[in-house]
DNA sequence: CGGTAGCTTGATGCGAGTCAACCCATGTGG
DNA sequence: CCACATGGGTTGACTCGCATCAAGCTACCG
C-alpha cells in the first residue's frame, strides 16, 4: 500500500451556501453557456476548500463552473487519493446514472457555479435540445479528457506527467506563456499520481533544465520552452 | 521512456467488412438496445485482431457491441500503449466531439457490432429520444468507468489492479465463479499500466495464495476467495 | 517435428516512493 | 513587534515495487 496523499481537509464542514438567487447577470467568464443560465441554474459560489458535494451523496444536481476551479476526486479507503479532473469556467461535471454521486467535488479556491436540478434527460433532451446537446458535447469532452489521462497515469513518466500537464492547464488557462495555477502540490501529486515530493523535485530539474521558471510562491510558472514541454507529451 | 508493450499485431490490415446488411434478427446477446436495432444500426463482423477504426480516421460511425469483446486504446509516439476499456456486449463506443476518431478500436476476438451513421447530437436526440437518452446513458456510464480506473491506474498498486480488473470482469462476463478472459495478459498488461511479467506474476501469486485457480490456457480463471478479491479493490 | 505465439519464471536495476529535515511566508497572541 | 505556530514547498538519503533483460516452458499449427 504506497502513496497516499490525502489531502488535509482545509474546508469549512458543509457550509452548504442556501440556494441562491436566480439573478444571472453577464456571467463573463463564461464562454459558450449563455444557455444555462436560460435553463434556471442556481447560481452559488463556494470558498476554497469547501465541498460542492461526496461521495454518496444524493445526486439532485449537476453543475457548472462559473469562475474558479473544481476538483473531482475518488478516496480509497485508506486515503489514497485521486483526483481525476480540474474543472474550470464552463465545464460541467456532477451528472450521474445513479441516484448517488460517485465521487466528491471540492472547491480549489473560491468558486461560483450554476446548479442544474437533474430531471430525467429524455425529457430534458426532449424540452431542450440545445441544451442537450450542449450535455451530450460536455460530457463527451470528459470522456475525452479522461481517456487522455489514463494514457498519463498508465504509461507516462513523471517528466512527462508534469510536461502534460503544464500544456494542459497552459491550453486551459492560458494568458501567454505565464501560468497561474490555482491548486497546490498536493492536488497536482494527487492528479497525475505521483506524491508531492516527486512533483517538486521535477519541476525543480525543469527549472535547472530551462523549460519553466517558477514564480517566488511556486504557484507562477513560465513556460520558457514549450516546445520541449511538447515533446516530452509523447 | 519506461514500460512499453506495443502488441504485436496479430491483425490483418484493414480488412474492413463492407457494410452489412440491415436485417436485425433477434440479436439474443444484446440486453436492453432493442431500440439501437430500431435506429438503423449497420451490421458488421470483424475477425480476431482487426481494426474497426484507428486514431485520426473519420469518426463517421459509433458502435455498440452485439458478441464479442473490443479493445479502445491510444498510442505515444514511441510506441507505449493504454487500453482506456474493453467494451463487451451491449456497450457503446466510438462517439466523438470532433470530426476524426481520438482513439484505435480493435476485436479481441471475433466481434459483432452495430454501427451507427453519426448525425447532428441535436437532431438526433430531437427525433428519438429515447434513443438520445440511452446514449446519454452510456456516455456517463463511460465516464464512470473511466473515472474508476483512473483511481486504479494512479493509485493502486499492481495486485489491487489485478485483483480489481478481476472482479469487474466477473461482473461483466459472471457466468458463477468462472471467468473466461477474452483477451491475453498484452491487453491485461496495457488495460491495468503495468507490464506482462508482473500480470504473470502477480496471477501466479494469487494462485498460490487461494485467491484464484487458473486453467490450462491461462485464460480460464476461478475466483475461489471473492471476498479477499474485494477486499484489494481499496 | 520444427517454428512460433503466448505465458511463466528468475536475476538484476532503476524510477519514484518513503522518511526526515529544513526553508519560507503568513498569521496570531502576548 | 517579536516569539511562535502552521501550512505549503523544497531537498536529501535511503528503500522498494515494478520494469527490464533473459531464459525456458507449453500448446498449437503447418
Amino acid at each position: 500500500m504506497p502513496a497516499y496523499a490525502a489531502s488535509t481537509r482545509t474546508a469549512a464542514p458543509q457550509a452548504r451556501i442556501p440556494a441562491g438567487y436566480l439573478a444571472m447577470q453577464g456571467s463573463a467568464a463564461l464562454g459558450r453557456s449563455a444557455l444555462a443560465d436560460d435553463r434556471g441554474g442556481t447560481r452559488r459560489t463556494f470558498a476554497k476548500g469547501e465541498e460542492l458535494f461526496a461521495e454518496g451523496e444524493a445526486a439532485d444536481f449537476f453543475y457548472q463552473v462559473v469562475s474558479g476551479t473544481v476538483r473531482v476526486c475518488k478516496l480509497l479507503s485508506d486515503g489514497r487519493r485521486q483526483i481525476d479532473a480540474f474543472q474550470l469556467a464552463g465545464d460541467i461535471f456532477g451528472l450521474e446514472n445513479g441516484a448517488e454521486h460517485r465521487f466528491t467535488a471540492e472547491a480549489v479556491e473560491e468558486t461560483v457555479v450554476l446548479a442544474f436540478r437533474r430531471g430525467r434527460f429524455a425529457n430534458l433532451l426532449h424540452d431542450n435540445p440545445a441544451f442537450g446537446d450542449q450535455l451530450m458535447t460536455s460530457m463527451i469532452t470528459s470522456l475525452e479528457r479522461a481517456q487522455d489521462h489514463m494514457v498519463l497515469l498508465g504509461r507516462k513518466t513523471a517528466q512527462e506527467k508534469i510536461a502534460t500537464f503544464l500544456m494542459d492547464m497552459a491550453g486551459r488557462l492560458a494568458k501567454g506563456d505565464r501560468l497561474d495555477l490555482p491548486m497546490q502540490r498536493t492536488d497536482i501529486a494527487d492528479h497525475l499520481g505521483l506524491t508531492i515530493e516527486t512533483v517538486s523535485r521535477t519541476l525543480t530539474q525543469m527549472v535547472r533544465d530551462g523549460l519553466i521558471k517558477l514564480g517566488a510562491a511556486g504557484r507562477t510558472i513560465t513556460l520558457t520552452d514549450k516546445l520541449a514541454l511538447q515533446q516530452l507529451n509523447g
